[in-house]
DNA sequence: TTTACTGCAAAGGGTTTGCAACATG
DNA sequence: CATGTTGCAAACCCTTTGCAGTAAA
């Protein structure tokens, strides 16, 4: 059964690669992120990113969170918050899955759809963009609310 | 059969009924915003806005459709671009759909489900929500790549 | 006539960028 | 050792806000 660290170093691993390929470089500052964001259970904003490593500078942050999206290490999420949300991309997590944000403080948890229900909507959406010619690179599914603790 | 004039009348008695419920006015401005996003095919950007109707100001355009989307008669689209975009909610538009949106230009098109896959979907939410102690208000489901006009 | 609303201009604030020093492969 | 990266601070730009005058019910 993989541990903690096994799911760590094949996350770093992938990170690597992933930049790599690109032409970039994976320095002390994206492997801090990459480990935060994979300690997060959640997206977080860049002031949390910030907090919870303090040797992470903001205007680098900015810089490497725009590269890493690029690079298809980490992925945005936007909420209705003022602060976009970061989480790894599912190219590293290897876990496919959507959201519930919470309208009152913006916070984001996780959830999935059963694999029956995933595919028949793979099915919809190949459909769809099809006829309006529109090359789909990936479907975002949130739901929208309140969260308990806000209730 | 339905006239364009129709429609129209029956979007600005809705908006006008959702403003009034929340002790708002139907002022000049807000319907001259009402009826740009109902003839728009797809969701605006407030410069786009501005555009359509030069009679539109930037500020109360930004404060008209806070309330707006407060009263109920437009919601914000989140797109990857640099300004938020608005269309009239279904609440007025009485049109369940969906968004593809390109990541190049930013530009959003409806799309819908069919009403068994929308159904199925709709229980799996409410368990999603129930399981998590949630309490959904709506989902959104977008496809993102790239537009006709970007490839 | 009351009170919500508007227009103008200025401020706010998350995000981006220029630049010189630094670290990575 | 060539070049991608960093930190600092300043700039950017979408959005919000204060205020005095205006219009809606």
């Amino acid at each position: 059964m993989p541990t903690p660290t096994d799911r760590s170093a094949r996350i770093h691993e992938a990170a690597a690669e992933l930049l790599r390929a690109d032409g970039y470089r994976y320095t002390v500052a994206r492997r801090t992120i990459v480990a935060a964001l994979g300690d997060a259970g959640a997206p977080l904003t860049i002031p949390q990113l910030l907090a919870a490593d303090s040797r992470l500078v903001q205007s680098s942050t900015y810089r490497n969170l725009v590269i890493l999206e690029e690079a298809g290490v980490a992925s945005r999420v936007v909420t209705s918050d003022d602060h976009a949300r970061f989480e790894l991309d599912e190219r590293v997590t290897d876990h496919h899955h959507h959201h519930l944000i919470c309208l009152d403080c913006g916070d984001v948890r996780d959830f999935e759809l059963p694999a029956g229900i995933e595919r028949s909507l793979q099915a919809e959406f190949g459909r769809a963009s099809r006829a309006a010619m529109f090359r789909m690179e990936r479907h975002r599914i949130d739901l929208l609310g309140t969260c308990a603790g806000c209730s």
